[in-house]
DNA sequence: AGCGAAGTGGAGACTCGTCGTCCACTTAGG
DNA sequence: CCTAAGTGGACGACGAGTCTCCACTTCGCT
């Protein structure tokens, strides 16, 4: 349905509805997904009225966004996973902090509303189950292979990652980058298999994430 | 001037400001330092007119409780650093994620808005200087000791400390409580003394952080 | 126990930022 | 060259939050 729209577009038309989304993606990142319609708007060269005759209300925008982002994550995800022999290294690509991988958990974890918006949409929903049970995958090798201390459930590593990835309020870009950098292999080494010091609790699953809005027993 | 007209406050008058102070702690440690002064004041058992009286904007409140926050924490820094021997038990027991600390991140680092109004107070400026130096004296020490990597400043530890007191949009308490005690556990076992990965770049010093207002060259 | 100064609460006026509509105008493309 | 498709942005509506104002209550001194 929403594909048939899009593919009779005028060819100017679609190229707005590209660049909005680029925006939109971008926007996302930088402010969150409260960031005015129009600063969208304006980001992508386009009036608020040309938005809104795209995408009806934010909340289809976010859709749209999170259709777009999810599924190049899942193919990166894909690649490396076919490249990469070693799950260990595997893992350290996949948490290599992306723009796109920020994005994704930025609206499918943080942020109450983005949330919202995107539980219902199936297409997202796959991507995400897709991408969970990669890095269950993952993690799961890696712990076979000796690399990933035992103790950790794929929703520990989902944890840590959300953590690392969120805005960081500092005015310096670049310093904020090499610290989220030191940061991230400060976190890998604590995940390395060597006993180091045993964890309270249970491992966390993808489960115990993704349950969060059923408030299961 | 402030601990002046304090003083001479009518005993109910007291006893209303230090509910107000108690109820804004918690507020802002739950939403953030722009919840609603209305929220505030409902939950400190006042009417609005009441808080704005004490504290004639949200500024004054956040200046007032970020005194009293920071005051707590240096307190049971300075405490901590006298009873406990080995620096790295005195590291593990000071990022234990407490609520004044969580508090002390949120004001003084994260939200732009918190950080404008915390930064001219010469009394907050001091206990933060001194909670700065009490870190760094036990990063320094722990790394003589051999028991923290000797790659990381005390600058890296406060980012990890921050990035891991955020608040988590996770609706189970409990669950969320957990998961954080683990992310702890694991960041701490990335900071443990032996090889694991090179860090990138060079350590991150306190002033690599409190620099970041000033933009300096 | 009476009195004035100190303190209170909350209705509502006001501000502000954002949304989303509407329509006169522009443009793609047959 | 014509028209259906598309555009932009001014603008009214609106909700959330701030802060004032003042009739009323309470404290605590004498």
């Amino acid at each position: 349905m929403a594909a048939e729209s899009e593919a009779r577009l005028r060819t100017d038309a679609r190229r707005n509805r590209d660049q909005i989304i680029a925006a939109a993606k971008v926007a996302f990142t930088e402010f969150g997904p409260d960031v005015p319609m129009e600063e969208i708007a304006r980001r992508a060269g386009v009036g608020v009225g040309t938005l809104y005759r795209r995408f009806p209300d934010r909340e289809a925008l976010i859709r749209a966004v999170a259709r777009d982002n999810f599924g190049a994550v899942v193919a990166d995800a894909r690649a490396v996973l076919a490249e990469e022999h070693s799950a260990w290294q595997a893992l350290v690509r996949l948490l290599g902090r992306s723009r796109s991988l920020r994005l994704t958990i930025q609206l499918a974890v943080l942020s109450e509303g983005a949330r919202a918006a995107v539980k219902d949409d199936p297409i997202t929903q796959r991507y995400r189950d897709e991408l969970m049970a990669m890095l269950e995958e993952i993690v799961r090798r890696a712990q076979r292979e000796g690399s990933l201390r035992a103790d950790v459930g794929a929703g520990d590593v989902a944890v840590l990652v959300s953590l690392l990835l969120r805005r960081v309020p500092v005015d310096s870009e670049v310093l904020a980058e090499s610290m989220l950098d030191r940061a991230l292999v400060l976190i890998l080494d604590g995940l390395r298999a060597d006993p180091g010091s045993p964890l309270p609790g249970r491992p966390v699953t993808t489960r115990d994430l993704t349950d969060q809005a059923t408030r299961s027993p």
